[in-house]
DNA sequence: CGCGTTTGACCGGCGC
DNA sequence: GCGCCGGTCAAACGCG
């Protein structure tokens, strides 16, 4: 019953996932920040990158799904929060020489969908779009994650 | 052996 | 009506 779940970073502790802020936000707000995350409905034509004109503007029936951007400065764009992530695409996006990841949960009636992409200009910053909500615990420790949340910058669609 | 990853092709929607 | 872009799924392969 009690899996043991072992660490997944690939990186070491040292230099990685250090950032040299440019405006680190408060430590007593980091990590309370994501967990106040609600799904508040966001209007439609609300976008978190309004650069490339998203075309998703439907707005019908049932509930829109919650759309969270992050930056995160990191070296690799591998960003484990905790939760199994299974790839199932990969694009090119215009106005980025860096190809766009498209990740899935691979929980079972989990269907939160995650977007890492990464900037052209600034190839260390990682912006990673979660869309949706998870419905099951974590599978490992959460230490980390607050770890790496202190050193993200969270970005309100707001 | 299992599953996670990778690449290509396909589909839908919107714009013109 | 056609073209273009973005997004998703599927199959195959590799690695653990």
């Amino acid at each position: 019953m009690d899996n043991n779940y072992s660490m997944l970073f690939p990186c070491p502790p040292s230099s990685s996932y250090t950032i040299p802020t440019t405006g680190l936000m408060n430590n007593s707000q980091s990590s309370n920040a994501f967990l106040d995350l609600k799904p508040s409905n966001n209007n439609d034509g609300e976008d978190v990158k309004g650069d490339e004109g998203n075309v998703k503007k439907k707005g019908e029936k049932k509930a829109k799904k919650p759309k969270y951007a992050f930056q995160t400065r990191s070296q690799v764009d591998i960003l484990d929060d905790g939760y199994r992530w299974r790839k199932y695409g990969q694009k090119a996006v215009k106005n980025n020489k860096f190809p766009r990841s498209y990740y899935r949960c691979t929980h079972q009636g989990c269907n939160v969908k995650k977007q890492v992409q990464r900037l052209t200009k600034d190839e260390g910053v990682v912006v990673t779009t979660y869309e949706g909500v998870h419905t099951h615990p974590i599978e490992k420790t959460t230490d980390n994650f607050e770890h790496i949340l202190s050193q993200m910058q969270i970005y309100t669609p707001f």
